[in-house]
RNA sequence: GGAAAGGUGGGUGAGUGGCUGAAACCAACAGUUUGCUAAACUGUCGUACGGGAAACUGUACCGGGGGUUCGAAUCCCCCCUUUUCCGCCA
């Protein structure tokens, strides 16, 4: 969540940036800093009540040292009172700090100058594209059909034992989610990118952390016994590793990365949108995260657009890169890429890659700081991207790589798959 | 799942009701001394929120949340967690 000092000292910059999301944030951030500033002054009566009261209390207790015992029975007078005042105060002051936090909650990331008003997808920016869509023959078979027709996914086995969208892979289906897991860990390794394994559900502190909870509560699945949820995505644990967490600056930037598969809901797709590996409830995705000094963010944004920019041409995949306007961002990010490759066979643009920059909006919540040279301390600024989210790729791969004998495995896969050929 | 013992600052660890935001030691940082290194000595050395131009100052925090008390790291209750023992088990 946004800090409240900078919404009070910045407030016309916020509101002006705020906008470009299509939506008005005004009456909000206006309350925010009138509750707060009620809040400010509650908490300061507050704090002199419990100074009057420390100090009574010292004395008392010099008095029963003394034997003054009548004394220090007289002055209790005060002190009851002061712990009836603060009762009080306490009260409202509890109720305004939980008014204050509702109301944080609601305003998303101030979006980065770069960004351009919008009111959604289709007013994204083109900022790159790469490798030819032009159409392949006529015999070109879209994913789903090709996993059929090679026994690469049984769709079906995934609804009997569990329901839809959740696939099973078999044979070289599953052979190939494999290789590609290996290739993107191997990818991020060599990027500087340190492995890690994490759990793969997280308890409602880390949803809170990373922006999940309570904006996208319905969106994940939720263990109840345990009270417990089940990531939808590696950022979330990777992430949390380092909340409550004060850094000293050299350590930053830290860079980290993990294969996990992602659960989501995904409560209101249809279509079209869900068919085959499309959308589903259950997929595997390497991502990496980075931790970074405030003044280096943009630019190791910049490195982790181009690890996917390498891995996609590695892959010998189409695909470009969009920079999503205000109305299309998600609701914690300041700045997003979205990576999208080209689907021939369906002919259109698939996601694939979602790479942001959080600048403090996480760290916030997070409590994850460093400490400058100067001593100060201050928030990071978190990132992270996809690289990559699997099934669009293979739905990408299996589509673009198809030819009369089959499907051909692009060259930096081979060493993985242990196979040229589909 | 049952039982017992723990959870204190970056680390080790003292502290059973007021003199404790917390001893001591280690680490870290700054300085003095010194051919260099080392050692010794001196000083600094938690976080958050608020007030103040600043020096400085108020409050809160000893796993988390409640309670008792004029006063809680210290007493009571609940929860989380660690270790050990038992049970169960890949």
């Amino acid at each position: 969540m946004l800090q409240v000092p900078y919404l009070r000292e910045n407030t016309e910059k916020a509101l002006t940036g705020l906008a470009k999301r299509n939506k008005d944030f005004s009456a909000t951030v206006q309350s925010i800093i009138s509750v707060d500033e009620s809040r400010r002054k509650l908490q300061n009566e507050l704090d002199n009540l419990l100074a009057e009261s420390n100090k009574i209390s010292k004395t008392i207790g010099d008095l029963f040292k003394e034997g003054k015992r009548e004394e220090a029975d007289g002055m209790k007078v005060r002190t009851t009172e002061i712990k009836e005042e603060c009762k009080g105060i306490e009260t409202n002051l509890s109720q305004l700090e939980e008014e204050l936090k509702q109301l944080l909650y609601q305003v998303p990331n101030v979006p980065h100058e770069s960004v351009v008003f919008g009111k959604g997808a289709e007013e994204n920016e083109v900022v790159y594209s790469s490798g030819d869509v032009t159409s392949l023959g006529e015999s070109k078979l879209p994913h789903w059909e090709l996993c059929e027709k090679h026994k690469l996914i049984d769709f079906e086995l995934g609804v009997k034992i569990t329901g839809a969208g959740f696939p099973v892979y078999i044979g070289k289906g599953a052979r190939l989610q494999r290789a590609l897991i290996n290739f993107f860990l191997e990818e991020a390794q060599k990027a500087g990118y340190t492995e890690h394994q994490v759990p793969h559900m997280v308890n409602e502190a880390s949803g809170y952390g990373t922006g999940q909870l309570p904006d996208k509560e319905g969106q994940m699945y939720h263990v109840g016994v345990d009270d417990l949820y089940l990531i939808p995505t590696a950022e979330v644990p990777l992430t949390n590793l380092y909340r409550d967490v004060l850094l000293k600056e050299e350590q930053l930037p830290i860079k980290l990365t993990g294969y996990t598969p992602c659960f989501r809901r995904e409560a209101g797709s249809y279509g079209k949108d869900v068919r085959g590996l499309n959308r589903l409830h259950q997929f595997d995705k390497v991502e990496i995260v980075q931790l970074s000094k405030q003044e280096d963010s943009y630019a190791l944004l910049e490195d982790m657009v181009n690890h996917v920019k390498g891995l996609l041409n590695k892959l010998e995949l189409p695909f470009r890169i969009l920079r999503l306007c205000g109305g299309d961002m998600g609701f914690t990010s300041s700045l997003t890429y979205d990576f999208e490759v080209y689907s021939a066979a369906q002919e259109r643009w698939l996601e694939v890659s979602s790479t942001s920059n959080f600048e403090t909006f996480q760290a916030n919540r997070l409590k994850c700081r460093y400490k400058g040279a100067d001593g100060k301390t201050q928030l990071v600024h978190t990132l992270n991207g996809s690289a990559l989210a699997l099934p669009r790729i293979v739905a990408a791969l299996l589509e673009n790589h198809q030819d009369e004998n089959g499907v051909r495995i692009p060259h930096a896969l081979v060493p993985y798959c242990g196979f040229e050929r589909i």
